[in-house]
DNA sequence: AACTATATTTAGAATTATTCTAATTACAGC
DNA sequence: GCTGTAATTAGAATAATTCTAAATATAGTT
């Protein structure tokens, strides 16, 4: 596994930017994310990080991920009580939760739809994010 | 706390449809659900139903909120990861989440906005639920 | 290249929200 | 009032995550 020099450029300013140092776990798993899009849990990270880094522990997983989601590389992304999943895709979008496959899809969102989103708010009221999550049946699990 | 008449209709129709038995404790709940709609927690619910039921159990406010939210008579709301809320606002709304304060307030959401959602999707996707959350700050605490 | 100060990793314990278990109690229909 | 089933209860169990304290790695300086 290995992470193309433009993330690597993205990681190591993110890092520097916060004050945090780059380290041989906080590449592997942002490179692993990165790799395969599949919004893992931290378990499932931590299952593919000893592939090649036997010795990585599940509580430095956990450290990893959130330092990555606390400078902005990756996303948090929660369904109901579910585990967290992560996701490195940083375009503005919202994730569809199929109930049959239990796959999570990101789902592109246009700034108008936002912009109308944060036109229904009461006066006063300023949000910094929003969460959309969408759950049914995907493409490939029809009803 | 009483549970006003049209609501008793709600929860013992809802509870008689699923083959469910009304009891004290489930009236109880969705009474004081209904009465302080402030998104309580499971704890919090515990400690506000002890106040007119002490020998209610912990597990029972579980097993009560479980089954008015699988009667849909109540919605679960969840923010990150933190203690599931509880909420018997049966409209269309979007919640609201303030940093500053914790306060969480329903947003109401016009069909025609919940439409441009749906549209959005994938072709082949179809979603029975939208979730969606604001994170900010509200009226009383601008920043 | 060694030295130092601080950040990070690690293993395992601790925490927290929630669910499970098994015994007791309450309800609905006869 | 009986009887069968559903619901409640207290406490144990579970699962995801966070915390703790010791060991290790890193970056900056000599």
């Amino acid at each position: 596994m290995r992470l193309e020099p433009q993330y690597k450029e993205l990681l190591n300013s993110a890092l520097e930017r916060s004050g945090q140092r780059a380290t041989k776990q906080r590449e592997h798993i942002y490179a692993l994310l990165l790799q395969k899009r599949n919004h893992p849990t931290a378990e499932e990270v931590y299952v593919r990080a000893k592939e090649d880094m036997p010795t990585i522990s599940l509580a430095t997983v956990y450290n990893c991920l959130e330092t990555l989601a606390e400078t902005k590389l990756i996303r948090q992304v929660n369904f109901e009580r579910e585990p967290t999943r992560y996701c490195p895709n940083l375009t503005k979008h919202a994730h569809f939760y199929c109930r049959e496959s239990g796959d999570i899809v990101d789902v592109d969102l246009s700034d108008q739809l936002l912009d109308e989103l944060m036109k229904v708010l009461p006066a006063g009221f300023t949000a910094k994010h929003i969460e959309i999550s969408y759950d049914g049946a995907c493409n490939e699990c029809h009803d």
